[in-house]
DNA sequence: TTAACTGCAAAATATTTGCAAATTA
DNA sequence: TAATTTGCAAATATTTTGCAGTTAA
């Protein structure tokens, strides 16, 4: 079956090689913000014929057409998700690191409303929420000095992906 | 006169070098949001005895103390501000990627009371609006197609900082 | 057929680190 | 003087790119 990116794609008078079939099937098929490492490790799985330098190709033509966001959650990693969702933003649990997604009307009329507030039309937004589960003990106060723009040097970076990702993607990273 | 960041190392038993000391003079004479190259330029320019190195170790250390904060505004560089201003989000130009600091008491509510519904303390949030100068022609629509996440792959990833910066921070730049 | 695409390895960019020498408290 | 810190250069990590060969339309 095709996916929507192939369709976009098609759209857009992209050529659909096998790979970038791949690739847009396991963006499709992701429910979580995998980073380049971890979408290759999918393609991969799929499709031996596939190299990395192909899937930042691809991730970057997506972007560029507008079928993809690239996602900063600190980690020095860029990660990756369809827009077909609409604008939602992100709470990330400092504790572990699990990304939680959540809408809300209210905060986009008000962002609007600081934007013009300021002279500006808004093109786009980002926020990320760093929060704790209430009731959760302070245990690692260390942890989150100033996570304001990265989430923490050391907290975990991970995201709501299967642990094996989890653990392959904290070891190679360089914080 | 000693600076702010200074008397804070002081108070958490850090040894104050020369080369420190440079490094937080720029950072508290610093109105703008420097990355570690321009941090280098400007502490060189006080003092020659000083390597880049240094620079890197001085702004990890002081984003741990949190005397510092990291932000990311697409770049591919991270970008540095004292913490001592107190909470306030950026609004960046898509057009000139110049940076304007604000602060908003209704959002700040409505933060808690997103992470509160979600069962969430907030711990830090961090909150970019990208915008469009109201009345602006859109010459540029390409640029801004996908911007959510970095600004946008082609659109200026400076600053408010004086142009010889300005060009020579994007000149190195990766993307 | 041909313009677009891929793989590979090398380059570019950003950041960290090992170690010997220098410096602060 | 002892523990930290620095400079330098080399190492790491992420992403991009040149080029020759392959492939979709």
């Amino acid at each position: 079956m095709e996916t929507r990116i192939e369709r976009l794609c098609v759209e857009r008078g992209l050529k659909m090689t096998g790979q970038r079939r791949v690739v847009a099937r396991v963006l499709s098929d992701a429910g979580d913000h995998p980073d380049v490492e971890e979408l290759y490790r999918r393609a991969s799985a799929l499709d031996q014929h596939i190299s990395i330098a192909t899937v930042y190709r691809s991730v970057r033509l997506f972007e560029e057409q507008g079928i993809l966001e690239r996602r900063d959650f600190g980690g020095g990693r860029a990660r990756y998700e369809p827009t077909e969702d609409g604008p939602h933003y992100h709470l990330i649990d400092v504790e572990t690191g699990k990304v939680i997604e959540f809408q809300d009307p209210e905060h986009e009329r008000l962002m609007h409303t600081i934007a013009g507030r300021l002279g500006f039309d808004v093109v786009s937004l980002r926020l990320e929420l760093f929060g704790r589960r209430q009731g959760a003990a302070d245990k690692t106060s260390a942890r989150v000095q100033a996570p304001a723009s990265q989430p923490a040097t050391n907290a975990p970076s991970d995201d709501d992906a299967p642990k094996a990702w989890t653990e392959e993607s904290i070891k190679g990273t360089r914080r």
